[in-house]
DNA sequence: CGTAAATGCCTTTTT
DNA sequence: GGCATTTACG
């Protein structure tokens, strides 16, 4: 048998061996989508003998495309794979446009606007124009009008009726002159353009023989007709896809297109894949029921392979910021005590928007856990890769008056808003662009009618003669080495390594490191795209257009650029240890061991902005599919900003709560066994559990037991005062002057129980901190580490750094008790909380350096003998929802464990549940007074921290230079 | 008067 | 990080 049919089930493989000419493979989560159709390629090649060069492979992201190349590079031999055309609809149309689009008047040398550019010009329209629109609803609705096919022309043809669609339809002509002057292409025009290329010169594909698409619920009416053309030569076409999956529809994207295509394809055949690999059942079913109550959705049966594993947990906590520290605590808590089975390359955290990361960033920062970013921000976008970009843009197409916009004054020369607007009214009135105004300007001739101000006009200058310059070398330079040239010569021409060292202080090095790498980037890019990559098989009787001189290759270059994503950050030996934060958009196709889905309220998922609801349904189904092992959603139950309350999103508000459960599992040998089954890993020995358990910081506990469970808060409220370090005052400082200071007392006291936490962007100096501080240095430091934007700073930290004992004891009092009556929250509220049960105490870290740990460790041991009669019960008396489907005994079991069902909210006395919890579960919550009155963890467990401080210390700031991610990236 | 620096608000998802 | 508004400076 063929290698590459090795593994299939039958379904796959009829899919693989198919002999339609168009076939559908309907592939829902986990089913081996991916791999079905990478070994359909290597069918096609193998058995059908298609050449490489006349098979087209599209699919919708860039990472896609480059995990199927790589995927394919181990199924087909030698170098058949570099061959392939294989790419996302986008770069394919850019490769043809590039090739062939002087056909129908497209210049080869036609740069690309990416969303910034297009936005920014709709901008500058509405500023001249005055029109009220909001200029991302105008983008968008220009790019939905385009994507399903309708040009300018046909807008022109339409008569308007209401003045705001006649002042819609006027930004949209302008726009698309805008982009024609200055001989850019939007992400739509691609699209649209090829369209035209290939219905009037079908021959430019007469060589494809079979066309395959991956995601096809995600095409739009452009998509579908190139798909048509592309095919037009052999009609072979294979596309996969699942409508459950479409979450792209604010791109444009038709479902109907699945149904579409079978009406234009009448022998359509259509497979369907049903057996889930991924995820355990429990993900499974949970996935399953939130997905079906989309009523119109043609039902559709998902097998799982896997066993019933863990419950999926909802958890609520009180806040964004206390949301942010359990999954923090959550996920150190499950990497110790999964004894090496997981670790933290295993772990996601899923967005429905990227702005949600800035908190979890900040706390997994201060956690020292190393995370990356996927999606989001390319490397690209960032300011000081793009401002050097802009300038070469700028060069490459000096009409591009986006491009020259955004470098008019970067770095300062003093060419304010005022002079901008006044070049921009003269190129408008001469109905000259920019660049031609802005030359005239420097001489004196262009006709304004304010007069530039000297400091202005000497820093036009200075701009011209640099873009003139770099255009001059343009053609001395070897085309191949252009734009690396170009890079290094604007770098230096700005002085832009001081610009950066001024403007940046805190991490200038890592943002000329960037500068550097793209300019490493220019050269590789370049030599790839004028080789194999761009060239398509010449056909019989089209001409192709040819690259010569350096100009053609900046210009193809910059179009890269355009359309490429981040570039995996090469830095081995820590890219796999390192926890993974993404969009849920840019997450699919992706699976995890475990996956976290924060801000599940509504607002959030459903997104308030969002038109389609069902569409939001699907997104977190993509989300929760992601997991193969352990899924949480949490919610926090109060807005930070507001002090609103968040409401759960309606997709896990009814009828599954016997899906879920409230807060994390117990890592008890059966639940550990169940992942590393699911996982396919060898499940960790005794003695590696043990150890994990012994590897809990003092302030950590086993069990999912520090954060209230009913999402009330976890510290007192009023803890400021008390929690404030007196001995940092300054002599005549008021306490509020030094609140004013801008550090948050408020949201470090509610972190001071990690012991390891740092300042964020002052740790350089936090780590040099000598044993002896004086109370006014530390009153500089908390300054210092207060102006530094990101600094999630913790009192604990000075602590670590040897604070006296003396201080330590004057912080020491007690808590104030709650001023609010008898309430659920007070009972909880009590930090410092005997957490293990008393008998385990003695293995906790530091204290159990004298033991061995592998031998006293306790863990979790029963897995049903004691606790399962006493949880039953709970679950019969408590729960309003039966267990729906049959299983055997061991699900029942499992999932009865699983089910303790949420403690009654608001409840003034202490419900016999709660009673029953801390009698029976470790989970439990010690109950009570005793707790509030009891010192604060984190002062208590004073001696232990400075143990572990040290080397805790600097593991977190080696890590911290790597990090990157969308936020935090702004502190001056 | 114009520019630059500082402050306070907000943020859907992507090629 | 973007954007609008305020404040300081020359």
């Amino acid at each position: 048998m063929e290698s590459f049919l090795k593994g299939l089930n039958t379904a796959q493989k009829a899919a693989v061996t198919s002999k339609a000419s168009i076939l559908q493979v309907l592939a829902p989560p986990g089913s081996g989508k991916t791999k079905t159709l990478t070994s359909r390629v290597a069918y096609l090649l193998a058995h059908r003998g298609f050449s490489p060069q006349n098979v087209i492979c599209c699919t919708f992201t860039i990472k896609a495309a480059r995990e199927m190349r790589e995927r394919l590079r181990g199924l087909v031999g030698g170098d058949l794979e570099s061959k392939l055309m294989l790419g996302t609809f986008h770069s394919i149309c850019r490769r043809y446009l590039v090739t062939y689009g002087h056909l129908i008047g497209i210049p080869n040398n036609f740069g690309i606007a990416d969303s910034d550019d297009s936005l920014g010009i709709i901008k500058r329209l509405q500023k001249q124009l005055k029109f009220g629109m909001d200029p991302r609803a105008a983008r968008n609705k220009i790019s939905h009008r385009k994507a399903r096919g309708q040009t300018i022309e046909k807008v022109n043809k339409t008569v308007s009726k209401t003045a705001e669609a006649q002042e819609f339809a006027d930004i949209f002509r302008r726009y698309e002159d805008a982009l024609a002057t200055s001989n850019l292409l939007d992400y739509d025009d691609l699209l649209l353009r090829c369209v035209e290329l290939l219905q009037r010169y079908p021959a430019c594909v007469s060589n494809i023989e079979a066309l395959l698409i991956d995601e096809f619920q995600d095409t739009n009416n452009v998509q579908f007709e190139l798909m048509k053309l592309l095919a037009s030569a052999k009609k072979r076409i294979t596309v996969v896809g699942d409508p459950d999956q479409s979450i792209y529809g604010f791109r444009s994207a038709e479902i109907e297109n699945l149904k579409r295509m079978q009406e234009y394809y009448p022998g359509t055949v259509v497979i369907n894949l049903e057996e889930n690999y991924r995820s355990s059942s429990a993900v499974l079913h949970l996935a399953q029921d939130v997905i079906e109550q989309d009523t119109e959705r043609p039902s559709k049966r998902l097998k799982s392979t896997h066993c019933y594993g863990t419950l999926p947990v909802l958890r609520r906590l009180h806040n964004p910021h206390e949301e942010a520290a359990w999954i923090v605590s959550e996920i150190k808590r499950m990497t110790k005590l999964t004894g090496g089975c997981i670790e933290r390359s295993d772990i996601a955290i899923l967005l429905r928007s990227a702005f949600l990361s800035l908190l979890l960033e900040k706390a997994l920062a201060n956690a020292g856990i190393p995370y990356k970013m996927v999606g989001g921000r390319r490397f690209f976008d960032r300011v000081e890769v793009r401002i050097i970009l802009d300038y070469l843009r700028t060069i490459s197409h000096p009409d591009n008056s986006s491009a020259l916009l955004s470098i008019i004054n970067t770095p300062a020369r003093k060419i304010g808003d005022a002079t901008v607007a006044e070049l921009n009214r003269a190129a408008e009135a001469a109905k000259m662009s920019l660049w031609t105004i802005v030359q005239q300007a420097v001489k004196g001739e262009a006709k304004l009618e304010k007069k530039l101000t000297k400091p202005a006009e000497q820093g036009l200058k200075e701009l011209v003669t640099l873009i003139k310059r770099g255009q001059a070398k343009l053609k001395v330079f070897e085309p191949a080495q252009a734009p690396g040239q170009l890079i290094e010569l604007v770098a230096k021409e700005l002085h832009f390594l001081e610009y950066l060292k001024k403007q940046y202080q805190e991490d200038w090095e890592e943002r000329w490191e960037n500068v550097k790498e793209l300019s490493l980037q220019a050269r590789d890019v370049t030599l790839e795209s004028l080789t194999a990559e761009d060239q398509l098989p010449e056909v019989d009787g089209v001409k192709q257009a040819k690259i010569q001189g350096a100009q053609e290759v900046l210009s193809r270059f910059l179009a890269n650029v355009a359309l490429s994503t981040e570039i995996e950050s090469g830095e081995e030996g820590e890219a796999k240890s390192r926890i993974t934060i993404s969009t849920i958009h840019s997450a699919k196709g992706l699976e995890w061991p475990v996956v976290f889905v924060p801000a599940v309220y509504e607002g959030s998922i459903p997104h308030s902005r969002a038109e389609d609801t069902n569409e939001e349904r699907r997104l977190l189904y993509v989300a929760m599919t992601r997991a193969k092992a352990l899924l949480y959603m949490t919610l926090p139950v109060m807005q930070s900003r507001s002090e609103s309350e968040s409401i759960l999103s309606q997709f896990l508000s009814s009828g599954i709560e016997h899906r879920l459960k409230d807060a994390g599992p117990i890592f008890d040998d059966k639940v550990v066994q169940d992942i590393a089954t699911i996982l396919g890993r060898l499940a960790p020995s005794q003695e590696s559990l043990a150890k994990g358990v012994t590897m809990l910081e003092e302030n950590e506990s086993q069990y999912d037991d520090i954060w209230p469970l009913d999402g009330s808060p976890r510290a007192p409220s009023l803890t400021t005062v008390m929690e404030f370090p007196f001995s940092m005052l300054q002599q005549g400082q008021s306490l509020n002057d030094a609140m004013k200071s801008k550090t948050n007392f408020q949201q470090s006291a509610k972190y001071s129980t990690f012991p390891n936490s740092g300042f964020t962007t002052a740790s350089h100096q936090m780590s040099s901190t000598s044993p002896h501080i004086e109370p006014v240095q530390i009153q500089q430091k908390l300054k210092s580490a207060a102006s530094a934007s990101s600094g999630q700073g913790s009192i604990a930290t000075f602590f670590n750094n040897g604070t006296s004992k003396q201080q330590i004891e004057k912080e020491n009092l007690p808590l104030p008790l709650p001023s609010k009556g008898p309430h659920v929250t007070t009972i909880h509220s009590g930090k410092p909380q005997p957490r293990i049960p008393t008998e385990l105490s003695t293995h906790r870290p530091g204290l159990s350096t004298v033991h061995n740990p592998a031998t006293t460790a306790k863990r979790p041991r029963p897995v049903l003998e004691e606790t399962a009669e006493s949880n039953k019960r709970a679950y019969a008396c408590f729960s309003s929802s039966p267990i729906k489907e049959t299983c055997n005994d061991t699900m029942v079991q499992h999932a009865m464990l699983d089910c303790i069902p949420e403690p009654p909210k608001y409840n003034t006395t202490m419900s016999s549940l709660q009673q029953h919890r801390s009698n029976t579960g470790p989970s439990s919550y010690k109950s009570g007074m005793l707790n509030t009155l009891s010192k604060p963890a984190a002062l208590t467990t004073l001696s232990a921290m400075s143990v572990i401080s040290g080397p805790v210390t600097k593991k977190t700031l080696g890590v911290r230079r790597s990090m990157n991610g969308w936020a935090d990236r702004k502190n001056k």
